[in-house]
DNA sequence: CATGAATGAGTCTTCATTCAT
DNA sequence: GATGAATGAAGACTCATTCAT
């Protein structure tokens, strides 16, 4: 079963293979839980060849994160500048929830000093302009904005992307209905909150 | 060192100081993250005390979050029946941040068929009535309702409970004045949608 | 047959047992050559119960040297008070040759800052008196007698301790045979030297 | 860094590339604590290189003994036939100390046999006529001064090549002043054996 | 002639858990 | 009621060696 997955994807490179397969892994179980022998076992390679390509298991975790803040960082750029709206945003979420889920997981302990999350209120902030225009307000103001933006939109937006699916197994609604509901909450409250500030 | 938690807490019994330990490590570390002799060594007590009053480390988590549970029904209960604010069940949840971390932490991990958060939600729904008042909706209306309160009220309460002390150290601000901006972003969110829903 | 090892052994407690079968390997393979898992093997026991007793392998190295000095300092302390000769002396290396060896092997490292049989030096610095008698000597003089100490009589006496197992193998010569003529060799050298000194 | 190798010394081939930089490195941390990667890197080629043109790690050592033995021999040889004093054959030991601490880290192993040193033995036993003269001895004066060589002078001369380095490092003298110290001990023991010979 | 990629058999170490007293 | 010692099953990581090109 793991062996077809090496013969279907071998064209994309090993090292690729396992930062997919590893993403997967980190998200079931979470960095902690997860194992590089299951993570080996996943992409149909022996371990040693994940020692061949990274240092250990925490560059695994190190460039999963970076690439996942890169391509975030990208999907705001697109978003600014082809005004596409959050839907594409929601979209993005969603296929890259394996990630989110890990960052959310790494950015809950308490011992970390600096929750990775955070690196998403930094790059909201580079994109500030694009997302409430030009604006010339003082250090209060714009941190009432990184508020409200990052726990009434990014953190309901990034449990929807992370909670969906199980939320809809559970509770044995149509995903559909779900995104329905959610949207429509997302608009009567972070929505109004938009249309507040005008 | 670890000693003197023996001596001055010796009046409460092992149990309770172990799992009182247990939550810290565990919101530390999460539970995988987190060791038995990690606990022990914390709660100045020899592993095999852990052993003789718990069946395992999975124990202690599923008491831990029993814990939770109960007490957060307690506190929804109290809310509806002396009716007093969110600044109080604000409390509770920065309260018991430690194991609100470790429910979010175990529910995002995607192989957790139902998270644990969604527990959250069936005692929201007990209180059905109590917050929103006498209802005969259909399921379709409660089902929105549950969507709203959980993630954009539940979720960002929760975040903030787990986030704040990290914001105000990583974004150098007062907790006071994030707390304050924290409110006023909820007032002009989720506020906002109750008023509606009036 | 490892299983012996713990049945006729287990008075004296485990801890012991392990560092006298990590000397035995350590002086059949090296330290590097040496495998936790042989020590283990060899002394019947679980590998983990090593790593409970001890930090890791570099641990038992550094326990193992501590014991030889200590008891290198302990010989020559004896040695210098109640004037035993050196076949005393003799006796001692020959009996702790296992650890000698370790030393020996470990110092030829070039990566090694500072050989651990420097440490016999400085030993032997500390019982200048007893050996050389109240000297008033320079800084020269005593650098003179330290090379000639060590060079000259330490190192053929630790070679002898560690090769004349495999010498009487190899030449097919007694063991008395060979201590006389290394005797015989020692005096007509290092003897002479001391004679020439007074 | 390790690129300017290959470049500076591309002239000479890969094989003694590799022999000179394996050299090095076992008497850095001995044969079993070496790496193949390391060699590799410290040479700068690919790892892949050295299998090209050795059969393993093993042959590595082997040819490099067989080298240092061939050498010896031949200092050996022309001491015997020019006269040349221990001046040349202290010089010889001090450029190959590299090898001479494989040899010696290697025969203090209790589990070699056969101690690689014991060679120095046989190829001294081969010149026995030139370093004693004509001598119709018996076996047993034969092994008397076998032993008086191996343990009084090649022993010392050995581990002054080992450790003079460390030693002026370690008692921060000069390497004239170590050196003259040893030649006198070495003259006042080794060379009032060899008189007394007479 | 050479090499980047790959690999299997180790090798050290950890950890939850149990045992003997 | 409590605990120091013990342990097996994994876990991360290493390393000499081989392969495909």
């Amino acid at each position: 079963m793991a062996k077809e997955k090496l013969s279907s994807e071998s064209s994309k490179n090993a090292r690729e293979l396992i930062l997919e397969t590893a993403a997967q892994v980190f998200a079931d179980k979470g960095f902690d839980g997860a194992r590089v022998d299951e993570i080996a076992a996943k992409a149909g390679i022996p371990k040693s060849l994940i020692y061949y390509h990274f240092k250990g298991k925490d560059q695994l975790l190190e460039e999963l994160l970076e690439m996942f803040f890169k391509s975030y960082r990208n999907i705001l750029r697109e978003k600014s500048e082809c005004g596409s709206g959050s839907s594409k945003y929601n979209k993005f979420l969603t296929e890259h929830s394996d990630l989110l889920r890990v960052v959310m997981i790494e950015s809950l302990k308490k011992n970390t000093k600096i929750p990775t999350v955070f690196r998403i209120v930094e790059i909201l902030l580079e994109f500030e302009k694009e997302i409430y225009g030009e604006t010339d307000q003082n250090r209060e103001e714009k941190h009432k904005r990184l508020v409200a933006e990052f726990f009434t939109s990014a953190l309901p937006m990034a449990g929807f992307a992370c909670y969906s699916d199980a939320w809809c197994d559970y509770f044995k609604v149509d995903k559909k209905e779900l995104y329905a509901d959610f949207a429509d909450a997302m608009q009567k409250t972070h929505g109004e909150y938009h249309k507040k500030q005008e």
